[in-house]
DNA sequence: AGGTATTCACATGAAACTATTCTCTGAGTTAGG
DNA sequence: TAACTCAGAGAATAGTTTCATGTGAATACCTGT
């Protein structure tokens, strides 16, 4: 049966649209003025110039938690920098690289074949050693008077993922250059990333630092008004929506990237809705949506082997009653009879449990019983009216 | 009663293993001169 | 003899397994009063 969608569409482009641009609320927008990060641009800026010069910029660590301006503020100064060197026909070059993508950058590896492929060297995914392709890039860099900047972003996860050997090679780096010279702006998430890093790595690498700290409510409104004003159109935000906006982030350590996520994903759904302004419990709903979605996407996304485990723990969890990793256990094993899948471990289920505990889906608390052992004390932690959405989600998965 | 020793049921760590994907190298093969 | 083919050695990586060691506190076991 074949439902005429005509009228529909006819509706949806004779409703007046409630933004005007919507890039302006998405994450990897760069505004052209940042709001409340002056002194960070400025000192940035400031080590950053010499380049101009053909002199070697300190390298700097750039701290803040997420969503605290380092990634913008970062862009925005390497931007103009690099406007300013072609006019004076420096040879610079900035190279941005998220060190938490996925089959990108997140090992040594990929991190320096990345890099390469950036100077147009071909460098395959696999089968080579880590150090040939130190020395292809090596070669290749060297080979014209330039300098470089390489901006490693949440560089934290990769150090903890592979070592701090990265960053050593990386500043040793400039030993081996004779031409061309190499500065590195680490940004990092976790504030005390440096303090377990060898001395000498961090030495040479936080030459400069700069700390970003969290937005407060106030300042958030400011920025949430700024982009709020290139992405909507004139007076169709119900007063008060910035302020709770901005509050519900300040809460999370201020973090802007939320709130923005907030004010858009309310607008769209007011949109959808066919109001003509957006409300204040739109917010409301719309935080809804987006820890709904989250975790939909996680659950979706895991691989097979979690998300029998995550079945197993909702299965275990019934009645809201305190389950321990045995009992996830032996229930998993049962679950794993019936598909036909062969049981993982208990020391590999006790991981599987902990990232799942990372993502947020369920809490999971080492308790201690004392005679009667040491385990985790598990949870779910997703709120209930998502909960029959992933039960069919993962039989479906699952084919139970 | 108060103190210490045990003991449970896993947690947590490190290293080794498996399977897959992909490269490089050099021996053997082929085809043209 | 140069070009080609192809097997074998070796890397990177994700996901595990194996082995080893750690651990918080309820209980069992003393000990002296």
């Amino acid at each position: 049966m074949k439902k005429d969608l005509g009228v529909f569409f006819d509706n949806y482009l004779n409703k007046q649209p409630l933004f005007l641009d919507k890039k302006a609320l998405q994450s990897n927008f760069t505004p052209a003025n940042i709001t409340h990060r002056d002194e960070q641009i400025e000192h940035l800026a400031a080590v950053l110039a010499p380049a101009l010069r053909m002199d070697k910029p300190s390298n700097i660590f750039m701290y803040g938690k997420t969503g605290s301006g380092k990634t913008c503020v970062s862009k925005h100064v390497t931007e103009q920098i690099l406007e300013a060197a072609q006019k004076k026909k420096v040879n610079l070059h900035i190279y941005y690289l998220n060190c938490k993508l996925k089959k990108v950058a997140d090992t040594e590896y990929r991190l320096i074949a990345e890099l390469a492929r950036n100077f147009h060297i071909h460098i395959p995914s696999t089968g080579l050693p880590t150090e040939d392709v130190y020395k292809r890039f090596v070669e290749q860099l060297d080979k014209e008077e330039k300098l470089v900047i390489l901006i490693l972003d949440e560089i934290d996860q990769l150090v903890s993922k592979t070592g701090d050997g990265i960053l050593y090679n990386l500043t040793r780096l400039n030993g081996e250059l004779k031409k061309c010279q190499l500065s590195i702006i680490g940004i990092s998430n976790d504030l005390m990333f440096t303090d377990n890093l060898d001395p000498r790595i961090k030495s040479s690498l936080s030459e400069e630092e700069l700390v970003f700290p969290p937005y407060n409510a106030l300042q958030l409104q400011d920025i949430l008004r700024a982009r709020a004003e290139i992405a909507f159109k004139n007076n169709i935000l119900e007063s008060g929506v910035i302020e709770k906006c901005a509050a519900y982030a300040a809460r999370e350590h201020g973090d802007a990237r939320r709130a923005l996520e907030l004010l858009r994903v309310s607008g769209e759904l007011a949109e959808r809705k066919n109001q003509d302004k957006i409300k204040i419990n739109d917010i409301d709903e719309a935080e809804e949506k987006i820890e709904k979605d989250r975790v939909l996407d996680i659950v979706k996304t895991q691989p097979k082997q979690s998300q029998i485990a995550l079945y197993s723990i909702m299965h275990t969890c019934n009645n809201g009653k305190q389950i321990f990793t045995g009992d996830v256990y032996e229930q998993y094993k049962e679950v794993c009879k019936i598909i036909g899948y062969k049981p993982l471990t208990q020391r590999r289920m006790g991981d599987i449990i902990a990232e799942l505990d990372m993502f947020g889906i369920i809490n999971a608390r080492v308790v201690s019983k004392g005679r009667y052992g040491r385990t985790k004390e598990i949870n779910i932690a997703i709120p209930s009216n998502s909960l029959d959405k992933i039960n069919v989600i993962l039989k479906e998965g699952l084919g139970i």
